[in-house]
DNA sequence: CCGAATATGTCGTAAAATCGATATATTGTA
DNA sequence: TACAATATATCGATTTTACGACATATTCGG
């Protein structure tokens, strides 16, 4: 009926994309999460479909640059690795809300 | 001599590549611009090298999108596309700074 | 006890972005 | 008059990124 408006959700599906690693910060500012459950938050909350091959090499890399710190905890067997943000991850969030501020 | 800080220049280089679209229209809202004008822009003010084979192809996409429009200016036989921001422009730019503000 | 959901992870290809090189023409400067 | 800068435009190869499909193991509900 209406036209294509240059979509919000688009719009929101991109920067979630280009920048999945400091959206990931940002959630983990929130509250604890893993790579499952963020794959759940990012598509309930953004309509963004996150796979696998996407966010554990991420998260891995992620860690591997000092942004962020995994923690194994164990319910039973089952292993989650639930990562918090390190001071390094912190200064790039306080960038970002820099460029966005003055953009 | 200090370890590499998640770089502010970076970030915004970051910024800059994903959201060209959004940088250009931006930048056509304080002066009127063309393609080869743009890229000094871009380069002076944000770092970020953008070669012709970027800015034309996007340019033509962006008008082939309704939201901006070429106006082809002479100062003798040199041609300038000298481009401005049209409604369904204005409208992404909006949105875009609705999610930014959100974020 | 079986299937769906949870949880992490990789492979290999397909799609997209990037970017140097090239092409053409005009204008300004030394 | 020759060279640098202005201005637009494309080709093609390389590099990067995305993503479906697969693999493995645990846990929970019916």
């Amino acid at each position: 009926m209406s036209e294509e408006e240059p979509g919000l959700a688009e719009l929101r599906t991109r920067f979630v994309r280009g920048f999945l690693d400091v959206t990931i910060m940002k959630m983990l500012l929130e509250e604890p999460l893993w790579g499952y459950k963020m794959m759940g938050v990012l598509r309930d909350r953004y309509g963004v479909k996150v796979g696998p091959p996407v966010i554990y090499p991420l998260l891995d890399s992620m860690e591997a640059d000092g942004l962020i710190l995994a923690e194994e905890v164990y319910s039973g067997k089952r292993k989650r690795k639930v990562y918090k943000v390190l001071p390094k991850g912190e200064t790039m969030l306080k960038n970002m809300d820099r460029i966005l501020k003055d953009f």
